[in-house]
DNA sequence: GCTTGTTGCGGTAACGTTTGCGGTGATTGT
DNA sequence: ACAATCACCGCAAACGTTACCGCAACAAGC
């Protein structure tokens, strides 16, 4: 069983012998049609079950109802839930999606686009790469007048659309939390300088400290933003343990296995060492204790972006002006933190 | 600025003095074509970063080098390894992967296979809704001669190329793990019946208990599988808790939330009620008393499922033989069913 | 000299769709 | 009765690419 031909226009036109052209504008209500001949098409037609043909429309109109998503992994509670309400607005949007991870490699982040780009997608929803550090391949984008959201990862200093959550205040309100339930020295754990995102939760941690009059200790700031990264660098933590008495995880896996280990080493959380995270996934009220957090909406962050998309793909001018959204994080005060 | 034109064949051969056919076999290296015409094409079309548009591509030899993934549920840590897997797979082949959810709603799985029909993908990977009755939508893709690979879930009764897991074996193993520990009236929390898995699970689980010379109590079986479901269930759940010293949950996160449910009655895990999950998701480790399961490799699934669909793809032949894949889950014990 | 073969390239059609233009036959207006 | 209007439809080109056929030029073989 080979192939079956899939039933095109022309196969309409040539069993009621008439020409392509007037099947075409028969299916599209258009009125130089009689209602008789719109009547036998379209009855034909559905009888047959046609389907138009995307690739020759996407050729014909250049536009292929499309839009690529790009982001570093998707085995990340975060990011799948951002796919997902992404998913959504598209599908009742009447778009479909192509995704790929990029696994946080900036090779593959070019070559990925450039597929995309190939296969004429409308339009693009990044969040780039840990590893990324030329940007051509996303300005390129910009000047070759494709429409791109970028979300949580955005791209500094390249002008562009971007949904993000406001790293800086969120960060404040986690250490400000802790200030609150009376830490004096509080340890921050970070991820690669180069992303936007932990620069500005950092700067958010240290202004807290320091509009509580509290003094930023270098020492106290470690690179770890993973379960692995954090037992590869257990030692560290392990040696500042004695002397702080709070901790702000970049994000809540990292602040997870922080707790463990510290618990493991005889501390109690949070009477010696009060925990906070970053990001709200479904581990924080599974754990013990419950882990205090700020909480990111990553389906709102995706429902939005992919709105946002939409309006700059079908405002039909590109490049005249950027939105910006912001989601500011809500502090979810748990078990982990509550000294008072 | 608006859209700058997308350098084709046509512009290369204008500009070149020469014909569109004669560049189409220059770049690729057709042996018609004279070693100094090919050495101009090339140079000229890396020059100008010309690249082929697909569409036109799959238009001309009807194959756009795409997958179609249809998928219940992106935010849940299975499903996104499986997603994982393909899309690294995938993409070292050389395909392009597109994306969609169905929300476990049957007419959200109906049409989206349709639109990526509609595109002209050449495969599909698929894993049915939850609440998928009617299955003409996916034997017509048989009879349509369109590849498919069915992963987790698959569809009774339909032949077809299937990567799973064992599933009967993981409840046997899980249950027998039960009783190894000692446990004598071991619960079970279960899916809808519609599906496969929960089927199989639940026949290995009976069958486990047979073997044993235990009795299969009805009561002792409860259709929960999820946190949400758990806790609508939690009465039931509670009745039955004084009797049982074993519970055996479909997935991991059923089984922490009946853990948490339990412990909050006064009850002990695993000393007076053994638990064990099934999937090993990253919660595992992550609660107290760490969770025994049965590990799923969903990220091995997922490549495997794509490697097939490849074959699949590749062979030309359709429709004569199928392949099944079965994965058999390891017993991951842990403390929530320590009891020896 | 003529056939045969080779090398290198161009023309055309085709994939399925849309669209501007034009053309037919019939109806209307004066 | 003649032009103008109208309703309805077909032709052909175009989107970008490739496969098939063919053709010119030139070399080689007899």
């Amino acid at each position: 069983m080979n192939k079956p031909h899939q039933v095109t226009i022309k196969d309409i036109a040539r069993t009621l012998g008439i020409s392509a052209s007037t099947v075409s504008r028969a299916l599209k209500d258009h009125p130089d049609i009689s209602a008789e001949t719109k009547r036998q098409v379209q009855q034909l037609a559905s009888s047959v079950n046609y389907r138009p043909n995307t690739l020759a429309l996407g050729l014909r109109k250049s536009k292929t109802n499309t839009i690529g998503i790009v982001i570093p992994e998707i085995v990340h509670h975060f990011f799948s839930t951002v796919i997902s309400g992404i998913d959504d607005v598209a599908y009742n949007a009447g778009y479909n999606t192509m995704l790929c991870q990029t696994n946080e490699s900036e090779e593959r982040e070019r070559s990925s686009i450039q597929n995309m780009i190939d296969m004429r997608i409308d339009g693009f929803l990044i969040s780039v790469s840990k590893n990324t550090t030329q940007f051509d391949h996303l300005t390129n984008l910009a000047t070759d007048g494709i429409p791109v959201v970028f979300f949580d990862r955005v791209c500094e200093g390249l002008p562009s659309n971007r949904v993000i959550t406001d790293d800086f205040e969120g960060a404040r309100i986690a250490t400000r939390h802790l200030i609150s339930q009376g830490c004096k020295r509080i340890a921050h754990l970070t991820s690669a300088s180069s992303l936007i995102i932990s620069k500005q939760r950092r700067d958010g941690y240290t202004t807290a400290l320091r509009e509580a009059g509290l003094e930023v200790n270098p020492d106290y700031i470690i690179e770890a933003d993973s379960r692995e990264a954090i037992i590869a660098n257990s030692d560290k933590l392990i040696t500042i343990a004695p002397e702080i008495d709070g901790l702000f995880a970049i994000n809540d896996s990292t602040a997870i296995t922080a707790i463990q280990l510290l618990q493991r080493n005889g501390y109690n959380i949070p009477r010696d060492i009060a925990v906070i995270g970053f990001g709200d996934g479904p581990l924080t009220e599974i754990v013990s204790p419950t882990l205090s957090t700020v909480e990111q909406k990553g389906y709102e962050m995706g429902a939005e972006a992919m709105r946002m998309l939409i309006r700059q793909m079908e405002s039909g001018i590109i490049n005249t002006e950027y939105e910006t959204r912001v989601f500011t994080p809500i502090l979810q005060p748990r078990e982990s933190t509550r000294r008072l």
